[in-house]
DNA sequence: ATGCCGCGGGGGAGCGCTCCCATAGTCGCA
DNA sequence: TGCGACTATGGGAGCGCTCCCCCGCGGCAT
């Protein structure tokens, strides 16, 4: 392996040289740059990360701590978040914390504050104020996405106006009697997401004249399976039964789309069903949802880590923090039928 | 941040000793092995693992590629990954290659050579002749995973077996019209399993005496939608319509059995369909399958690297290649209806 | 007794960079 | 012409470990 004194020898500079000339730290002439990254290519020579990594303090690396890696909303997460870290030369490391505490405590004591990484970025993770305090005691900047952390810079869109804005489509559809599959409890006590979609769709319907009714909710946990169960709840009886869903995820709302059509109801003539997320199958399923963009998200999170790490970098925009969304009107929603209006 | 010096002081032993202590290699008696770990606990010390990378040439860290991460069998090999990797107390780095050659040769040439990594797993991805050259000349191992790669230690599931293995369940019910939606070949080109998933089928047919139809394939790429649009045509008209599909993966298998739903036709009474996978979807749609276990898979493709990357370690069993699958039969094969028979 | 071996432990070189400091040269302006 | 400011470059300490080499000691066979 050549080493940087095989490529200040080949340049005929000297080893400060190469490393400034590579590095874009400090000055270095024209001439002695295109010499050295000859040289450099000749000898196919890549700086030792570690060498590097240990003088400079830095290691040019971000944990990323993630719950789940097969569903939609992290590995999507994820993914946008290696992309943006891949193009400002930076490399991620993976740590899935599935579930029990054990693994949790080694990840943090053991890996996080080995030195190994220079940032955080917790998906969706509930990480306590201890934690919190160890990063920031390494000076390691901790960027939440997801899920509110305590004393945390978080991205997450405002579940409260997203689940607004599914409820007001259905009602501007005509519906009145608006059903909603949200998250339970237990699951709320990571994040507030299912309460605040719930607050949502509450709130539009109070805006619109329409008090929630609490028979059209069902709990059930953001998988197809619980959406389909929650579903078959809440169309089981023809009698009160809602002309619309909202469900607070994409994949409940695939769930419930089958169990209509497992009752013989026509998505949308006899029952409209809305999500958010806008999963891969929803355009399948011809689901109306919400748009989040986790793919945007992990790549904000990236910018957000870069603004600390690398001050010097371009000032970029003042960090708006409001994430975006979008309504996407597919073929699962439409008016009531005239026998339910 | 306290340091090696910082713990030998406490402990009053030199750094020499803290460091055999620490990591196991070299002579302690237990009364200094346990004052160095009361002293490293005391100050909260952990050893900087790109000091020590710098200083041994091994970094504890293996590179993971992946072409997709948002996919099933590419999210549960990477978390399998990860969770073996994290027991034997390396980190694991992801580098997700989408698409386009751009990054790949950024991936290849700087991260992975920049002495990050130990090692590599590629997951389903083709890996040129020469990329595995540079691998090894660096004497880092790789392993390969549900691909076959050229030189490459790989683990992947007996393609040809698993889909005789389906497609002999469905013989078994007395099926004789059995269809079979596969991958296109375009596809192939990197991985040979649509191909060998098809050998599989045809072989199973010929042995039971029936002559393989090729009206009774559809290619399709490997999703809901196209196993649903494949499905549609295959089961299309009523005239000669299959009584069974068997399809190259759950996803098309779900797709199918949507799109047999959307036909008016029951599942399994009027079609049996069975996938491959075993995917989270699977036993919600009841579909019968073939489980392979990429989870395990990932685990399997640590513990062959963890035999190459520390030989001292147990020795383990003789490494047997043979990856374990399992019918896993479920509501949606049946005996056919009266009428196919 | 003597030599040898194995074990426990210390000193310190060296892993491959980065960056501080020093030096030399160049330019512009008083 | 002189001086400060700046650019270009080299020397070399030091980042925090690991591990080679060495020493000392006790036990054991010769």
């Amino acid at each position: 392996m050549a080493g940087i004194d095989d490529v200040a020898k080949l340049a005929g500079v000297s080893t400060a040289t190469v490393s400034r000339a590579l590095s874009g730290r400090g000055h270095v002439s024209a001439g002695a740059k295109a010499k050295v990254e000859a040289a450099a290519h000749e000898l196919g020579y890549v700086v030792s990360s570690n060498a590097s990594s240990l003088a400079t303090g830095r290691t040019r690396n971000v944990g990323v701590v993630v719950p789940f890696l097969n569903r939609w909303f992290f590995s999507s997460v994820l993914e946008g978040a290696q992309q943006a870290l891949l193009r400002h030369g930076y490399d991620l490391t993976l740590y899935n914390l599935a579930g029990d505490g054990a693994e949790r405590g080694i990840v943090f004591d053991e890996f996080l504050l080995r030195k190994r990484v220079d940032a955080v970025i917790a998906i969706s993770l509930e990480v306590s104020e201890g934690e919190v305090a160890r990063l920031h005691d390494l000076g390691k900047p901790i960027v939440g996405v997801g899920g509110p952390i305590e004393g945390v810079r978080t991205l997450l869109i405002d579940d409260v106006a997203v689940a607004r804005l599914a409820t007001e489509h259905l009602l501007g559809l005509g519906h009145r009697r608006i059903a909603h599959i949200g998250g339970d409890l237990e699951f709320d006590l990571d994040f507030h997401l299912p309460t605040n979609r719930r607050l949502g769709y509450e709130a539009a319907l109070q805006d619109a004249g329409v008090e929630p009714d609490p028979t059209l909710f069902a709990a059930a946990d953001f998988t197809v399976a619980g959406g389909h169960h929650a579903a078959l709840q809440l169309l089981g009886s023809p009698r009160n039964r809602p002309t619309a869903i909202f469900a607070a995820s994409d994949e409940m709302a695939i769930g419930a789309i089958l169990a209509a059509r497992d009752l013989g109801l026509n998505v949308p003539r006899d029952v409209s069903i809305v999500g958010i997320d806008d999963h891969d199958l929803s355009e399948f399923f011809g689901l109306t949802t919400v748009a989040q963009f986790p793919h945007r998200q992990g790549a904000r999170a990236v910018e957000i880590l870069m603004e600390q790490l690398e001050p010097a970098a371009e000032a970029g925009p003042p960090t708006a923090t409001a994430l975006p969304y979008e309504l996407r009107v597919r073929s699962s929603s439409a008016r009531p039928g005239p026998d339910a209006a």
